[in-house]
DNA sequence: CTTATGGTAGACAGGTCTGTCTACCTGTGT
DNA sequence: ACACAGGTAGACAGACCTGTCTACCATAAG
């Protein structure tokens, strides 16, 4: 029965995810979740290992939802657009497979673990570092880029930048501002290309 | 003696910047800042007053530092440039009074309170938008601007970005290739000027 | 000299936190 | 028939949390 284990992670997500890993005590977890203690010490060491697993699951979860969105698109720049449109329908809770949003669960961890060696900010770390591979992979498949590392980079950023400005600002129309500009960096020749 | 106050929000800002709002006790920062419970409770009602006097004061030395680094410049183009320059002295630790780089504490105190109507996440609303208008006045100096709302949300999501690239991927030079960018759309005709 | 102000140290109440443990229940494979 | 895996409920220890309170100290103004 690894049903309760997922059942544990899931709740834990979701209370994380919006009051903070240092906010949300076990005992709320087990209650909304209808498990008991002894059954989630069976499957997890600690608090700090269960916080572990969720960021593996949320981390499969993000970037699995991510690749398919890029992957109904045609390879480079309609795929790389997509990861915008993409964002513009989590920002809207038009995927309910992530949670209503409140920015990315990552930055928000990590801002909780300053120290760099941590556990939890080396994960997310990693799962940015993911995220960045996907974008990464399209612009490969785009000729006559000028800069591509760099480029790779800007749209990196402006993904985080999208995120922070519609958690923070409350402002849903982020992705596609944002979208905007990734596409005149994708197209203007001065800009990016040779 | 305003002199207890000071140093009770100093200390205070301190440990919840590194740490989290959420992590840290009260009864850490009486004894990191030399101070006596009694003292800070004639001082703030809660915890949370004391949150929201740190906030306040978070908020009133960044936009102070920053405008001093914008007035630096000539007026538009430089000194919007200047606020990236700023942004890499700070990812570098090379603004003492900033105290060590671990993200926007607004971002970061942010994804604490969800809650879109609790008194820290307006806070944190209220001081992004403090900085979109430095940007904004900046801005309104150039001329022939094709789409100035758009390009002062470019940039400021662009710093954005940058914030978070220097925290969790741990990008030091995340600030100058956002900069790279923020110069080609103050430059380029086609992109933001007529 | 007295009174007010602003400070110290820290005990304390009442609650919450993590993690352990006892005692019990249920379904399945052999 | 029986062992066992995996579950339930929840008491409990020991630590830590916020916020109140007592008792005391120092300085400065009237």
């Amino acid at each position: 029965m690894t049903d309760k284990r997922r059942q544990l992670i899931e709740t834990a997500f979701d209370l994380f995810y919006h009051h903070g890993t240092h906010a949300v005590g076990i005992n709320e977890i087990l209650k909304q979740a209808n498990v008991a203690k002894k059954t989630l010490y069976s499957h997890f060491d600690s608090k700090a290992s269960l916080l572990e697993a969720v960021l593996h699951y949320r981390d499969e979860r993000f970037v699995d939802w991510l690749q398919q969105r890029i992957n109904r698109e045609q390879a480079g720049k309609p795929a790389l657009l997509a990861v915008f449109d993409a964002l513009d329908d989590w920002f809207n809770d038009r995927v309910p497979s992530l949670t209503a949003f409140n920015g990315c669960f990552f930055i928000n961890t990590c801002s909780e673990y300053a120290d760099v060696w941590s556990g939890p900010h080396q994960l997310c770390h990693e799962h940015k570092k993911r995220v960045r591979a996907l974008i990464e992979t399209q612009l490969a498949r785009l000729d006559q880029v000028r800069d591509p590392v760099w480029l790779v980079d800007m749209l990196s950023m402006l993904k985080e930048g999208a995120i922070v400005t519609a958690q923070v600002q409350g402002d849903r129309q982020a992705a596609l501002k944002a979208r905007r500009l990734a596409e005149q960096l994708l197209t203007e020749p001065g800009l990016s290309q040779k």
